[in-house]
DNA sequence: TATGAATGAGTGTTCATTCAT
DNA sequence: TATGAATGAACACTCATTCAT
């Protein structure tokens, strides 16, 4: 649910097709230029190599969720894992490397849970459909808040990775989209379905990073019942 | 309103009061102006150097559009001016400074323009009163989006800057609270105001940076006809 | 002269056709990613900044003799150059961009005193022209040394400096294949232009480097009698 | 034949006469055979340490052909054995080591073709006798080519190494030298043996290495004739 | 007021080598 | 005998900032 878009009318998924752990470089020629060798992905680690790499993992969401994505150096987070410089560079390429291998797992769970919003249809208890998706939704985004948030506000200038946000965004935008349609909704009132769902899903996504910034250790109850309420009354029309 | 928060439940308003130049010392101000020295500020400025220093500023405008806060070097903005390197800290402490002197203006502005929307009452018109405001808080996002756009990204590891997008985001949440407050609507429905205001609120400035970074060249009409009737109907449960 | 060959049989020449000094890379993008400004040319350089590139590219001469190309240092040349370690990104972008500025001038003086051999006809004293062209290559060869040494031993594998060095050989080849062609060689002895021009281009070239090697302060003479009579002998058939 | 000379003019020969293993730390010594110490030398290893050796020996090889000598990586070697980097570190104690293990049986086997140059007496035979000691050579040179081609190029700053190569061909125009003394050569043309050798030698060696790095498959006939028939006629006077 | 050369601290990245298993 | 994880010294490169002219 990071804040990226280029085009939210496009309405094709491209989230979580990834395979396992982001680790995006692969070998396979045999004698590549100097560069060009693919740092150890996580199948032929030994268990003292996972270790190191979760540990790595570990630190860098401690660090950056401290520093923020752009003040982070590899040396903070090498730091933080007891490990030394030239062991990062074992496991990670670089800082984006890292980050992207945070955010794959971030954005897989997140998407999940967004396509379990259930067909809703006005009259038939859309607000607690509502309330517990957006509960469900709220605890995940907690769970990985500190990469959530570093992907939000820090990697803007990362194309691959602002691109891996606009399209998490643009995939929850999607469904949510089509549950509206699938409902009632667009008849009843003037609404247009895509844009009402831009904006629900820009009125979730903001409120928690708004939460989430405030410090607090959880998204308050009452701000998902309020996000709810606003939803099943300004789209589904209930009243009172 | 770049999209920072500290705590979005307070509800003081800081920001928009203070008249006149503040120095750079002064840390708690929420919108420092350009600092007053050792560097020169406008009034004293000759013909050439108000010139120079306004060129700076476009071009500062320029790059961090096309390259964001982080990306953007001194160098960059310097070579798009047209200027010396040496020239930019005659005007300028540091990019920093540049970008607080830019965003002055863009929150000054926007903070009038949100301290505009009028008192509703429920079946009086809301739907009018609320998209009229949307259509100025959107004209006025336009005219500064990319400052806005930056300081929304970007900025978010400067505290100084940062503390200044926050208290700009709460100055807006609490007149809009208190519009709520005024108006019938917590006692109609169970919306706590603080809670709605700042649902309302997110819903806005996400659906504004979204249409941004979509690249159109402005806002979509039904996006902006779409939030009014969503506020219109979640908020003060207007019908249909 | 230096001593790559990819393809020796082809006679086209592609050295000596850069105009001015061999700064690369060249300003236009007003707006270019990270990494792909250009360095300063010599164009637009001030008097000091002039001297602090001269001050560099001696030092650099310095370093490559006594250190070799690859194991010198940036490091090391700003060292010698009295200069910061920052200076040097100035004026060129890596240790390669120094070197190519050097090998340019050492490249275009060679090979214009290559070109200069003159036609030869058995009999009309060839070992005269022979022993006169070569005194000049030799005079030549040795005011480049230290820079011609580094570009046949070390620099073999950057690509670029690489295909400069064997564009430099072949055009030398090509010359004297078409001397040999326009004498009346060919015809009175079995001996094919081209591979003979290859056999005496090689033989001079690595006579050069000997001598250079042996740290004397200049090719000996009876060296440079030895090349011419073979020559002479060799391929017009010069008795005595 | 690598192409390093520190003084071409010395005649006395150093390579090719000390018989079984030297010690590294006898640094005169032209061309050290691997370390014994602590690294095991190959009297000592079992079958499998016998074939992961030369699996080792056999990939750096490969490498040092494809990269270049300076650019290769242990880590490359290792990788191209499908051994492991300490594995490495058993059998010898560096890129060094590994090079000078191969070296050593290219040089000897160059040295002994070398020496097979036999007594020529101008007119009896002495193209038919320079055309086969060139082929013979050309056959050696080519059998060892990569070895020899990094040996060239790129071991130039490694002191020990350098030195072999000097020692090497020094060793070789040694030999020429004899044989043009105890020819009448001397004494009917105005050549200086010593000269005469070191440009034939020159000539020999680099016409080969510009015949390697054309990536032919072999050293071409015509170009064995054509130095041949130079030095038969340049050196030895032959008419036609 | 403008310039642009110089600086150097701060970071990123590589790779030979060691060592416990 | 083999492994591969860990190390850290060595080097490359960038860029904000200063300053003499």
């Amino acid at each position: 649910m990071p804040s990226h878009s280029e085009n939210y009318t496009s309405s094709h998924q491209d989230v979580g097709r990834r395979e396992g752990d982001s680790s995006i470089t692969r070998a396979s020629d045999p004698l590549p230029r100097t560069g060009e060798w693919p740092h150890r992905g996580d199948r032929e680690l030994g268990k003292k190599g996972r270790n190191t790499r979760s540990r790595l993992l570990e630190s860098a969401v401690d660090v950056f969720e401290r520093r923020g994505y752009h003040t982070t150096r590899v040396d903070d987070i090498v730091k933080v894992a007891n490990a030394s410089h030239g062991t990062f560079y074992i496991y990670f390429t670089n800082k984006e490397d890292v980050f992207r291998a945070l955010i794959s797992d971030a954005a897989r769970e997140i998407d999940r849970v967004a396509q379990s919003l259930g067909p809703l249809q006005p009259g038939t208890g859309t607000f607690e459909g509502l309330r517990s998706w957006i509960g469900d939704l709220a605890t995940t985004y907690q769970r990985f808040a500190p990469v959530i948030r570093a992907w939000t506000e820090g990697a803007a200038d990362d194309p691959e990775i602002r691109s891996s946000g606009i399209a998490m965004t643009k995939s929850i935008i999607t469904v949510v989209e089509e549950r509206f349609r699938s409902s009632t909704v667009g008849s009843k009132t003037s609404l247009e379905p895509r844009y009402a769902a831009i904006a629900v899903v820009a009125m979730i996504e903001r409120c928690f990073y708004y939460q989430l910034r405030s410090r607090k250790d959880e998204i308050a109850g009452e701000m998902l019942d309020t996000l709810a309420a606003i939803i099943d009354r300004g789209i589904y029309g209930s009243a009172e």
